[in-house]
DNA sequence: ATTGATAATGAGAATGATTATTATTTAGCG
DNA sequence: CGCTAAATAATAATCATTCTCATTATCAAT
C-alpha cells in the first residue's frame, strides 16, 4: 500500500471487522475499492476531509471514483465506525472514534490546529442540563474557537504574516 | 411595516443603533434596503434562515435582492450585533444574541425544536480547559442532538408520524 | 442644488461540496 | 457457469452561498 501510511493500529483493525460485520448483516456486497478506501482512511490521522482521503486513495488505484469515496465513508458512519465533524470550513471531515468516544473540539482560527478535550465532568453537567429542559442527549458538539496561543506551530504561522487577524 | 411583526423591542432598537455606529466608522453607507432589512430581521425571533428573512423582505420591498440580504446579514455578524448559527441542516442561521451572549442549543431530531442552556458552571469549566491546553477561546458552539421527548410539540409530531427513527 | 468618488444594489452567473442518475461491472450464491 | 442485486465510474444535477458587473444611490465637498 501507499509507502508514506503508516500501519494499521488495533483499533482500527477491530473497525474494519465491525465494518465489515455490519455490511454483512446489512446483506452488502465486499468490493476491492472500499478495502482500499478503508485501509488508506485508517490509516491516517486526525479529521480528514473528503479530498484529502480521495487524494491519497488516488495513489493507490486512480479508477477509484470521488462518488465511491463518500459512499464508503457514509457507510462507515452508518456503521458506527466513523463519526462526520462540521467545523465550519465548508466541507464534512471524519474520524475514526478516539479512545474518548465523545469528545470537544479546540480550533484554532490563526493555525488551524483542532485540539481535543474530554471532561467527565463536563459530560455530567450536560446530561443534568438536558435533564432540566427534559430532553434527551443522542450526541453532542462542543467546539470552542480560538487561538492555541502558545504553541510553536501557531506561532510560527503567526510571525510568517504577523498581519493575520 | 409589515403587518405581521411585531415591535421593536429595546435591545433591538440598540443593536440597530449599534450598527449605524459600525458602518459609520467603517465608512459605509446607509441604505434604504438594510434599513428595511434590519427593521424586518430584529423582529423576527428565533433562529432565521436566510430564506425565511428573505421571503418577509419580499412582502416589504419585492425588489431587494437575494444578495442584499446576504450582504447584509454579513454585515450584521461584522459588526458584532448577530451571531450565525449551522445546526447542521444546511443552512445558516441567525440570531440576535439573546440576553445572555453565550448560550448552547438542544435541538430535538424529531420535532426540530431548539432549547436554548446556559450554566456558569460549564462557562468556567470550559476556561478551564482551555486554559490547561494553553488555549485562548474567542468563542464556543455547543449543541446538544437528541428528542425533547416530553414535549407537545414532539409527542404530537411523533403521533402524526410514528415510524420517525 | 450639483458634482464626483465610491459604496451598494440587483440580476444572474459561478462556485463548490455533495447527491443523484445511469449504463456497466462485479460479488455472492446455487 | 449464470443469475440477481449491489456497486462502481463518470457525469449531470442540486442547492446554498458567493461573485460579477452594469447601474444606481449615498454623501461630503463644492
Ligand atoms: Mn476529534
Ligand atoms: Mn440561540
Ligand atoms: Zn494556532
Ligand atoms: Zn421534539
Amino acid at each position: 500500500m501507499s509507502k508514506k501510511l503508516g500501519k494499521l493500529s488495533e483499533i482500527s483493525e477491530e473497525k474494519i471487522r465491525n465494518f465489515h460485520e455490519y455490511t454483512r448483516l446489512q446483506g452488502l456486497k465486499t468490493t476491492k475499492q472500499r478495502g482500499t478506501i478503508l485501509d488508506v482512511f485508517f490509516r491516517m490521522k486526525g479529521h480528514i476531509s473528503v479530498e484529502e482521503l480521495y487524494d491519497i486513495v488516488k495513489t493507490v488505484n486512480p479508477r477509484i471514483g470521488y462518488a465511491t469515496v463518500y459512499r464508503t465513508l457514509h457507510l462507515l458512519v452508518d456503521s458506527g465506525q466513523v463519526e462526520e465533524r462540521r467545523f465550519g470550513d465548508g466541507m464534512s471531515r471524519y474520524e475514526g472514534h478516539s479512545e474518548v468516544e465523545r469528545h470537544g473540539h479546540m480550533i484554532c482560527e490563526e493555525c488551524g490546529q483542532i485540539l481535543e478535550f474530554f471532561n467527565e465532568e463536563l459530560e455530567t453537567l450536560q446530561i443534568k442540563l438536558a435533564d432540566e429542559l427534559e430532553f434527551d442527549i443522542h450526541y453532542h458538539r462542543h467546539e470552542l474557537f480560538g487561538s492555541c496561543m502558545d504553541k510553536s506551530s501557531c506561532a510560527k504561522r503567526r510571525k510568517k504574516n504577523p498581519k493575520l487577524k
